[in-house]
DNA sequence: GCCCTTATATGAATGACGTTCATCAAAGCG
DNA sequence: CGCTTTGATGAACGTCATTCATATAAGGGC
Protein backbone atom coordinates (compact mmCIF):
# COMPACT_ATOMS: atom_id res chain seq x y z
CA UNK A 1 0.00 0.00 0.00
CA UNK A 2 0.82 3.46 -0.83
CA UNK A 3 2.43 5.72 2.52
CA UNK A 4 4.39 9.04 2.70
CA UNK A 5 7.41 7.03 3.44
CA UNK A 6 7.12 4.62 0.13
CA UNK A 7 6.30 7.98 -2.25
CA UNK A 8 9.15 9.79 -0.66
CA UNK A 9 11.63 7.19 -1.47
CA UNK A 10 10.29 6.49 -5.09
CA UNK A 11 10.29 9.92 -5.59
CA UNK A 12 14.17 10.27 -4.65
CA UNK A 13 15.18 7.02 -6.26
CA UNK A 14 13.41 8.62 -9.44
CA UNK A 15 15.52 11.87 -9.50
CA UNK A 16 18.59 10.84 -8.88
CA UNK A 17 18.01 8.35 -11.53
CA UNK A 18 16.47 10.18 -14.21
CA UNK A 19 17.21 14.02 -13.28
CA UNK A 20 14.39 16.52 -12.14
CA UNK A 21 12.75 16.83 -14.97
CA UNK A 22 11.74 13.60 -14.81
CA UNK A 23 9.61 14.15 -11.79
CA UNK A 24 5.98 13.49 -12.32
CA UNK A 25 3.57 12.70 -10.97
CA UNK A 26 2.61 9.97 -13.70
CA UNK A 27 6.29 8.40 -13.83
CA UNK A 28 6.01 8.70 -9.73
CA UNK A 29 2.91 6.49 -9.92
CA UNK A 30 4.64 4.10 -12.73
CA UNK A 31 7.36 3.37 -9.96
CA UNK A 32 4.68 2.78 -7.22
CA UNK A 33 2.74 0.54 -9.62
CA UNK A 34 0.07 2.64 -9.41
CA UNK A 35 -2.67 4.63 -11.22
CA UNK A 36 -1.18 8.74 -11.02
CA UNK A 37 -4.75 9.57 -9.67
CA UNK A 38 -3.79 6.71 -6.34
CA UNK A 39 -1.18 9.64 -5.29
CA UNK A 40 -3.96 11.85 -4.65
CA UNK A 41 -5.15 10.01 -1.80
CA UNK A 42 -2.03 10.74 -0.19
CA UNK A 43 -0.33 14.07 -1.16
CA UNK A 44 -3.06 17.10 -2.26
CA UNK A 45 -0.61 18.59 -3.93
CA UNK A 46 2.71 17.90 -6.21
CA UNK A 47 4.10 21.17 -4.16
CA UNK A 48 3.31 19.40 -0.95
CA UNK A 49 5.31 16.61 -2.18
CA UNK A 50 8.19 18.49 -2.82
CA UNK A 51 8.34 19.70 1.18
CA UNK A 52 8.23 15.97 2.14
CA UNK A 53 11.53 15.36 -0.12
CA UNK A 54 13.05 19.03 1.52
CA UNK A 55 12.42 17.26 4.49
CA UNK A 56 13.64 13.95 3.78
CA UNK A 57 17.16 15.28 2.33
CA UNK A 58 17.15 17.68 5.75
CA UNK A 59 16.34 14.44 7.81
CA UNK A 60 19.81 12.73 6.51
CA UNK A 61 21.67 16.29 8.01
CA UNK A 62 23.50 15.14 11.50
CA UNK A 63 23.56 18.19 13.58
CA UNK A 64 24.44 16.08 16.61
CA UNK A 65 27.94 17.65 17.18
CA UNK A 66 26.59 20.31 19.13
CA UNK A 67 26.98 19.78 22.97
CA UNK A 68 30.13 17.96 21.78
CA UNK A 69 32.43 20.55 20.19
CA UNK A 70 32.53 24.31 20.62
CA UNK A 71 29.76 26.07 18.64
CA UNK A 72 32.49 26.88 16.10
CA UNK A 73 33.57 23.07 15.32
CA UNK A 74 30.00 22.24 15.46
CA UNK A 75 28.58 25.01 13.42
CA UNK A 76 31.28 24.38 10.34
CA UNK A 77 30.43 19.83 11.00
CA UNK A 78 26.59 20.71 10.76
CA UNK A 79 27.40 23.07 7.27
CA UNK A 80 29.68 20.18 5.70
CA UNK A 81 27.22 17.55 6.89
CA UNK A 82 24.40 19.73 5.50
CA UNK A 83 26.36 20.33 1.59
CA UNK A 84 27.13 16.69 2.28
CA UNK A 85 23.02 15.50 2.20
CA UNK A 86 22.10 17.95 -0.58
CA UNK A 87 25.71 17.13 -2.65
CA UNK A 88 24.19 12.95 -2.16
CA UNK A 89 21.13 14.48 -4.55
CA UNK A 90 22.13 16.96 -6.63
CA UNK A 91 19.57 16.53 -9.14
CA UNK A 92 17.01 17.30 -6.18
CA UNK A 93 18.19 20.62 -5.34
CA UNK A 94 16.55 22.45 -8.05
CA UNK A 95 13.39 21.52 -7.16
CA UNK A 96 13.97 21.51 -2.98
CA UNK A 97 15.87 24.64 -3.01
CA UNK A 98 13.34 26.93 -3.37
CA UNK A 99 10.07 25.07 -1.79
CA UNK A 100 10.55 26.01 1.88
CA UNK A 101 8.31 24.24 4.67
CA UNK A 102 7.29 25.48 8.15
CA UNK A 103 6.92 23.04 10.00
CA UNK A 104 8.51 19.72 8.91
CA UNK A 105 9.45 17.48 11.64
CA UNK A 106 13.13 16.64 11.09
CA UNK A 107 14.11 20.37 9.43
CA UNK A 108 12.29 21.47 13.03
CA UNK A 109 14.55 18.95 14.54
CA UNK A 110 17.50 20.34 12.96
CA UNK A 111 16.94 23.58 13.58
CA UNK A 112 16.24 23.26 17.34
CA UNK A 113 19.37 21.48 18.02
CA UNK A 114 21.15 24.24 15.93
CA UNK A 115 19.24 26.92 17.98
CA UNK A 116 20.08 25.59 21.58
CA UNK A 117 24.00 25.00 20.46
CA UNK A 118 24.60 28.22 19.85
CA UNK A 119 22.70 29.80 22.55
CA UNK A 120 24.70 27.40 25.07
CA UNK A 121 27.44 28.37 23.08
CA UNK A 122 27.44 32.26 24.56
CA UNK A 123 25.48 33.48 21.74
CA UNK A 124 22.99 36.42 22.23
CA UNK A 125 19.13 34.96 21.63
CA UNK A 126 18.35 38.12 19.49
CA UNK A 127 21.64 37.01 17.09
CA UNK A 128 20.90 32.90 16.90
CA UNK A 129 18.25 32.97 14.50
CA UNK A 130 20.71 35.43 12.34
CA UNK A 131 23.57 33.27 12.66
CA UNK A 132 21.57 30.03 11.78
CA UNK A 133 20.06 31.96 8.38
CA UNK A 134 23.28 32.69 7.12
CA UNK A 135 25.32 29.87 7.62
CA UNK A 136 22.01 27.93 6.00
CA UNK A 137 21.68 30.77 3.15
CA UNK A 138 25.47 30.34 2.29
CA UNK A 139 25.40 26.27 2.18
CA UNK A 140 21.96 26.49 0.28
CA UNK A 141 23.74 28.69 -2.15
CA UNK A 142 26.93 26.43 -2.45
CA UNK A 143 24.14 23.53 -2.75
CA UNK A 144 22.81 25.67 -5.45
CA UNK A 145 25.62 26.10 -7.28
CA UNK A 146 27.36 22.69 -6.74
CA UNK A 147 24.17 21.54 -8.42
CA UNK A 148 24.98 23.13 -11.39
CA UNK A 149 26.65 22.68 -14.40
CA UNK A 150 30.69 22.84 -14.75
CA UNK A 151 31.54 25.17 -16.90
CA UNK A 152 29.22 28.48 -15.89
CA UNK A 153 32.31 30.76 -15.41
CA UNK A 154 33.43 30.02 -19.24
CA UNK A 155 32.79 33.01 -20.79
CA UNK A 156 32.07 31.43 -24.35
CA UNK A 157 32.39 34.49 -27.12
CA UNK A 158 33.21 36.85 -24.33
CA UNK A 159 36.56 35.69 -23.74
CA UNK A 160 38.51 38.50 -25.00
CA UNK A 161 36.51 40.92 -22.59
CA UNK A 162 36.88 39.23 -19.50
CA UNK A 163 40.97 38.47 -19.30
CA UNK A 164 40.85 38.27 -15.00
CA UNK A 165 37.80 36.06 -15.16
CA UNK A 166 40.18 33.51 -17.85
CA UNK A 167 42.60 33.87 -16.09
CA UNK A 168 41.00 32.99 -12.31
CA UNK A 169 38.89 29.88 -14.17
CA UNK A 170 42.01 28.43 -15.80
CA UNK A 171 43.62 29.01 -11.99
CA UNK A 172 41.18 27.12 -10.31
CA UNK A 173 41.63 23.74 -8.36
CA UNK A 174 40.82 20.59 -10.77
CA UNK A 175 39.29 18.53 -8.36
CA UNK A 176 36.23 19.80 -7.06
CA UNK A 177 36.36 23.17 -7.49
CA UNK A 178 32.76 23.74 -5.82
CA UNK A 179 34.18 22.42 -2.71
CA UNK A 180 36.81 23.93 -2.59
CA UNK A 181 34.91 27.13 -3.01
CA UNK A 182 32.51 26.08 0.04
CA UNK A 183 35.76 25.30 2.44
CA UNK A 184 36.52 28.46 1.88
CA UNK A 185 33.86 30.58 2.65
CA UNK A 186 32.79 28.03 5.84
CA UNK A 187 36.03 28.74 7.17
CA UNK A 188 35.86 32.36 6.53
CA UNK A 189 32.23 32.12 7.81
CA UNK A 190 32.97 30.90 11.01
CA UNK A 191 36.07 32.81 12.02
CA UNK A 192 33.97 36.00 11.19
CA UNK A 193 31.04 34.83 13.29
CA UNK A 194 33.58 34.46 16.35
CA UNK A 195 34.97 37.58 15.74
CA UNK A 196 31.29 39.04 15.77
CA UNK A 197 30.10 37.40 18.87
CA UNK A 198 33.42 38.62 20.80
CA UNK A 199 33.13 42.29 18.94
CA UNK A 200 29.23 41.97 20.74
CA UNK A 201 30.41 41.14 23.79
CA UNK A 202 33.00 43.64 24.33
CA UNK A 203 30.01 46.05 23.85
CA UNK A 204 26.91 44.31 24.25
CA UNK A 205 23.74 46.24 23.67
CA UNK A 206 20.40 46.04 26.05
CA UNK B 1 8.22 44.48 -33.07
CA UNK B 2 9.04 42.43 -30.53
CA UNK B 3 12.82 42.28 -29.31
CA UNK B 4 14.82 40.84 -26.74
CA UNK B 5 14.75 43.80 -24.45
CA UNK B 6 10.72 44.51 -24.82
CA UNK B 7 10.49 40.84 -24.06
CA UNK B 8 12.19 40.85 -21.07
CA UNK B 9 11.18 43.66 -20.17
CA UNK B 10 7.66 42.74 -20.32
CA UNK B 11 8.17 39.41 -18.70
CA UNK B 12 10.13 41.36 -15.58
CA UNK B 13 7.07 43.25 -15.25
CA UNK B 14 4.93 40.60 -15.82
CA UNK B 15 6.59 38.17 -12.51
CA UNK B 16 6.87 41.09 -10.48
CA UNK B 17 3.10 42.19 -10.74
CA UNK B 18 1.37 38.58 -10.42
CA UNK B 19 4.43 36.29 -9.03
CA UNK B 20 6.37 33.73 -10.50
CA UNK B 21 3.91 31.51 -11.86
CA UNK B 22 2.10 33.97 -13.89
CA UNK B 23 5.05 33.85 -16.37
CA UNK B 24 3.55 31.65 -18.77
CA UNK B 25 4.29 32.28 -23.07
CA UNK B 26 0.67 32.95 -23.53
CA UNK B 27 0.40 35.77 -20.74
CA UNK B 28 3.44 37.34 -21.54
CA UNK B 29 2.56 37.71 -25.25
CA UNK B 30 -0.79 38.74 -24.31
CA UNK B 31 0.79 41.60 -22.46
CA UNK B 32 3.04 42.11 -25.58
CA UNK B 33 -0.12 42.22 -27.84
CA UNK B 34 0.91 39.26 -29.43
CA UNK B 35 0.03 35.33 -30.32
CA UNK B 36 2.62 33.19 -27.78
CA UNK B 37 3.44 31.45 -31.16
CA UNK B 38 4.92 34.32 -32.34
CA UNK B 39 7.49 34.91 -29.25
CA UNK B 40 9.19 31.71 -30.55
CA UNK B 41 10.56 33.42 -33.32
CA UNK B 42 12.75 35.48 -30.65
CA UNK B 43 13.42 33.13 -27.77
CA UNK B 44 14.02 29.67 -28.59
CA UNK B 45 12.39 28.26 -25.35
CA UNK B 46 10.94 29.25 -21.83
CA UNK B 47 14.00 28.33 -20.29
CA UNK B 48 16.41 30.58 -22.72
CA UNK B 49 13.88 33.22 -21.53
CA UNK B 50 14.59 33.27 -17.80
CA UNK B 51 18.16 33.26 -19.00
CA UNK B 52 17.79 36.31 -20.41
CA UNK B 53 15.62 37.63 -17.10
CA UNK B 54 19.18 36.31 -14.85
CA UNK B 55 21.31 38.46 -16.73
CA UNK B 56 18.61 41.49 -16.87
CA UNK B 57 18.91 41.40 -12.79
CA UNK B 58 22.69 40.41 -12.87
CA UNK B 59 23.26 43.87 -15.23
CA UNK B 60 21.66 45.83 -12.58
CA UNK B 61 24.47 44.81 -9.82
CA UNK B 62 27.22 47.31 -8.93
CA UNK B 63 30.91 45.84 -8.96
CA UNK B 64 31.96 49.60 -9.63
CA UNK B 65 33.47 49.75 -5.82
CA UNK B 66 36.50 47.45 -7.16
CA UNK B 67 39.51 50.35 -8.09
CA UNK B 68 38.14 53.15 -5.79
CA UNK B 69 37.69 50.72 -2.79
CA UNK B 70 39.87 47.84 -0.87
CA UNK B 71 39.01 44.79 -2.06
CA UNK B 72 37.03 44.01 1.60
CA UNK B 73 34.90 46.89 1.47
CA UNK B 74 34.34 46.56 -2.95
CA UNK B 75 33.58 43.14 -2.16
CA UNK B 76 30.57 43.62 0.47
CA UNK B 77 29.70 46.78 -1.58
CA UNK B 78 29.38 44.06 -4.60
CA UNK B 79 27.54 41.55 -2.66
CA UNK B 80 25.25 44.04 -0.64
CA UNK B 81 24.33 45.11 -4.80
CA UNK B 82 23.87 41.98 -5.81
CA UNK B 83 21.56 41.20 -3.13
CA UNK B 84 19.35 44.53 -3.72
CA UNK B 85 19.26 43.71 -7.06
CA UNK B 86 17.82 40.24 -6.44
CA UNK B 87 15.82 41.66 -3.38
CA UNK B 88 13.81 44.18 -6.15
CA UNK B 89 12.35 41.42 -7.42
CA UNK B 90 11.63 38.72 -4.87
CA UNK B 91 9.24 37.13 -7.61
CA UNK B 92 12.01 36.39 -10.04
CA UNK B 93 14.12 34.56 -7.52
CA UNK B 94 12.43 31.15 -7.63
CA UNK B 95 12.49 31.37 -11.15
CA UNK B 96 16.07 32.56 -12.10
CA UNK B 97 17.99 30.93 -8.54
CA UNK B 98 18.18 27.79 -10.72
CA UNK B 99 19.10 29.12 -13.76
CA UNK B 100 22.21 29.61 -14.56
CA UNK B 101 23.84 29.99 -17.69
CA UNK B 102 26.97 30.48 -18.98
CA UNK B 103 29.01 33.38 -21.25
CA UNK B 104 25.54 35.85 -20.33
CA UNK B 105 26.98 39.24 -21.38
CA UNK B 106 26.19 41.33 -18.18
CA UNK B 107 26.95 38.49 -15.45
CA UNK B 108 30.35 37.80 -17.30
CA UNK B 109 31.19 41.61 -17.17
CA UNK B 110 30.34 41.49 -13.34
CA UNK B 111 32.40 38.43 -13.14
CA UNK B 112 34.97 39.83 -14.72
CA UNK B 113 35.33 43.12 -12.32
CA UNK B 114 35.08 41.24 -9.46
CA UNK B 115 38.18 38.49 -10.38
CA UNK B 116 40.02 41.64 -11.67
CA UNK B 117 39.20 43.42 -8.26
CA UNK B 118 40.42 40.34 -6.21
CA UNK B 119 43.60 39.79 -8.27
CA UNK B 120 44.65 43.65 -8.21
CA UNK B 121 43.89 43.49 -4.12
CA UNK B 122 46.34 40.80 -3.88
CA UNK B 123 43.84 37.57 -3.97
CA UNK B 124 46.55 34.59 -5.42
CA UNK B 125 45.08 33.78 -8.33
CA UNK B 126 43.57 30.22 -8.19
CA UNK B 127 41.64 31.33 -5.15
CA UNK B 128 40.01 34.41 -6.94
CA UNK B 129 37.19 32.01 -8.26
CA UNK B 130 36.82 30.12 -4.99
CA UNK B 131 36.20 33.19 -3.26
CA UNK B 132 34.12 34.60 -5.71
CA UNK B 133 32.24 31.20 -5.37
CA UNK B 134 31.92 31.95 -1.89
CA UNK B 135 30.21 35.25 -1.92
CA UNK B 136 27.80 34.59 -4.60
CA UNK B 137 26.88 31.53 -2.74
CA UNK B 138 26.33 33.32 0.53
CA UNK B 139 24.24 36.38 -1.67
CA UNK B 140 22.46 33.50 -3.38
CA UNK B 141 21.33 31.58 -1.02
CA UNK B 142 20.36 34.85 0.87
CA UNK B 143 18.17 36.08 -2.03
CA UNK B 144 16.44 32.34 -1.46
CA UNK B 145 15.55 33.33 2.00
CA UNK B 146 14.43 36.72 1.90
CA UNK B 147 12.04 35.45 -1.62
CA UNK B 148 10.42 32.52 0.78
CA UNK B 149 7.56 33.35 3.26
CA UNK B 150 8.66 35.10 6.87
CA UNK B 151 7.13 32.41 8.95
CA UNK B 152 9.48 29.22 7.57
CA UNK B 153 10.95 29.35 11.55
CA UNK B 154 7.27 28.56 12.87
CA UNK B 155 7.12 25.26 13.73
CA UNK B 156 3.53 24.84 13.75
CA UNK B 157 2.94 21.81 16.18
CA UNK B 158 5.91 20.84 17.09
CA UNK B 159 6.51 24.14 18.97
CA UNK B 160 6.77 22.03 22.26
CA UNK B 161 9.81 20.05 20.61
CA UNK B 162 11.86 23.07 19.69
CA UNK B 163 12.22 25.53 22.93
CA UNK B 164 15.19 27.29 21.48
CA UNK B 165 14.42 27.59 18.12
CA UNK B 166 10.99 29.07 19.18
CA UNK B 167 12.96 31.44 21.65
CA UNK B 168 15.56 32.40 19.24
CA UNK B 169 12.68 33.62 16.74
CA UNK B 170 10.98 35.52 19.47
CA UNK B 171 14.15 37.70 19.99
CA UNK B 172 14.65 38.24 16.22
CA UNK B 173 14.62 41.93 15.02
CA UNK B 174 11.34 42.60 14.04
CA UNK B 175 11.91 44.70 11.10
CA UNK B 176 13.33 42.75 7.90
CA UNK B 177 15.21 40.02 9.71
CA UNK B 178 16.06 38.64 6.30
CA UNK B 179 18.48 41.77 6.19
CA UNK B 180 19.89 41.60 9.61
CA UNK B 181 21.26 37.58 8.95
CA UNK B 182 22.56 38.80 6.07
CA UNK B 183 24.37 42.07 7.40
CA UNK B 184 25.49 39.64 10.21
CA UNK B 185 26.82 36.60 7.62
CA UNK B 186 28.50 39.01 5.00
CA UNK B 187 30.33 40.92 7.40
CA UNK B 188 32.00 37.74 8.90
CA UNK B 189 32.76 36.11 5.46
CA UNK B 190 34.65 39.70 4.23
CA UNK B 191 36.20 39.62 7.93
CA UNK B 192 37.16 35.51 7.89
CA UNK B 193 38.10 35.89 3.83
CA UNK B 194 40.74 38.67 5.46
CA UNK B 195 42.14 36.63 7.66
CA UNK B 196 41.98 33.54 5.11
CA UNK B 197 43.90 35.95 2.63
CA UNK B 198 46.71 36.50 5.23
CA UNK B 199 46.92 33.56 6.48
CA UNK B 200 47.65 32.13 2.83
CA UNK B 201 50.52 34.94 2.66
CA UNK B 202 52.29 34.05 5.54
CA UNK B 203 52.65 30.06 4.30
CA UNK B 204 51.91 30.23 0.46
CA UNK B 205 51.52 26.92 -1.53
CA UNK B 206 53.61 27.00 -5.01
C1' DG C 1 7.27 49.70 -60.08
C1' DC C 2 7.92 44.58 -59.73
C1' DC C 3 9.57 40.12 -58.14
C1' DC C 4 11.93 37.54 -54.82
C1' DT C 5 13.82 36.74 -50.43
C1' DT C 6 13.66 37.24 -45.63
C1' DA C 7 11.64 38.22 -41.28
C1' DT C 8 7.84 37.94 -38.47
C1' DA C 9 2.99 37.16 -36.93
C1' DT C 10 -0.96 33.92 -36.79
C1' DG C 11 -4.05 30.13 -35.45
C1' DA C 12 -4.65 25.51 -35.07
C1' DA C 13 -2.84 21.39 -33.36
C1' DT C 14 -0.06 18.35 -30.24
C1' DG C 15 1.53 16.15 -26.33
C1' DA C 16 2.85 16.65 -21.35
C1' DC C 17 1.33 17.36 -17.14
C1' DG C 18 -1.27 18.28 -12.58
C1' DT C 19 -5.53 17.52 -10.74
C1' DT C 20 -10.55 16.07 -10.06
C1' DC C 21 -14.30 12.97 -9.76
C1' DA C 22 -17.54 9.31 -10.03
C1' DT C 23 -17.06 4.50 -9.54
C1' DC C 24 -15.54 0.30 -7.65
C1' DA C 25 -13.24 -3.24 -4.78
C1' DA C 26 -11.46 -4.80 -0.58
C1' DA C 27 -10.91 -4.75 4.33
C1' DG C 28 -12.34 -4.02 8.92
C1' DC C 29 -16.07 -4.15 12.17
C1' DG C 30 -20.48 -4.54 14.32
C1' DC D 1 -23.44 -11.05 6.98
C1' DG D 2 -24.28 -6.21 5.82
C1' DC D 3 -22.21 -1.42 6.51
C1' DT D 4 -18.73 1.83 6.44
C1' DT D 5 -14.33 3.36 5.44
C1' DT D 6 -10.18 3.42 2.83
C1' DG D 7 -7.79 3.48 -1.09
C1' DA D 8 -7.26 2.38 -6.21
C1' DT D 9 -9.01 3.16 -10.92
C1' DG D 10 -9.79 5.24 -15.46
C1' DA D 11 -11.71 8.81 -17.81
C1' DA D 12 -11.92 13.54 -18.15
C1' DC D 13 -10.45 18.63 -17.81
C1' DG D 14 -7.76 22.67 -18.09
C1' DT D 15 -3.24 24.60 -18.50
C1' DC D 16 0.94 24.84 -20.53
C1' DA D 17 5.12 24.84 -23.78
C1' DT D 18 6.05 24.06 -28.29
C1' DT D 19 5.53 23.15 -33.47
C1' DC D 20 4.05 23.94 -38.07
C1' DA D 21 1.86 25.29 -42.19
C1' DT D 22 0.23 29.52 -43.73
C1' DA D 23 -0.21 34.40 -44.38
C1' DT D 24 1.69 39.05 -44.58
C1' DA D 25 4.63 42.79 -44.77
C1' DA D 26 9.17 44.90 -45.62
C1' DG D 27 13.45 45.49 -48.17
C1' DG D 28 16.67 45.05 -52.13
C1' DG D 29 18.10 44.18 -56.78
C1' DC D 30 16.47 44.77 -61.50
Amino acid sequence: MLSRRGITAAAVALVDARGPRSLTMAALAGRLGVAPSALYNHVSTKDELLGWLQDHVNAEIDASAFGELGWQAALASWARSYRSAYARHPALVPLIATARVAGAEHTVAMYERVAAGLAGGGWPQHRVADAIVAVESFVRGSALDASAPEDIFEPGGLAASAPSLVRAVRARARHDPALAAFDLGLGALVTGLEAALQAADAAPTP
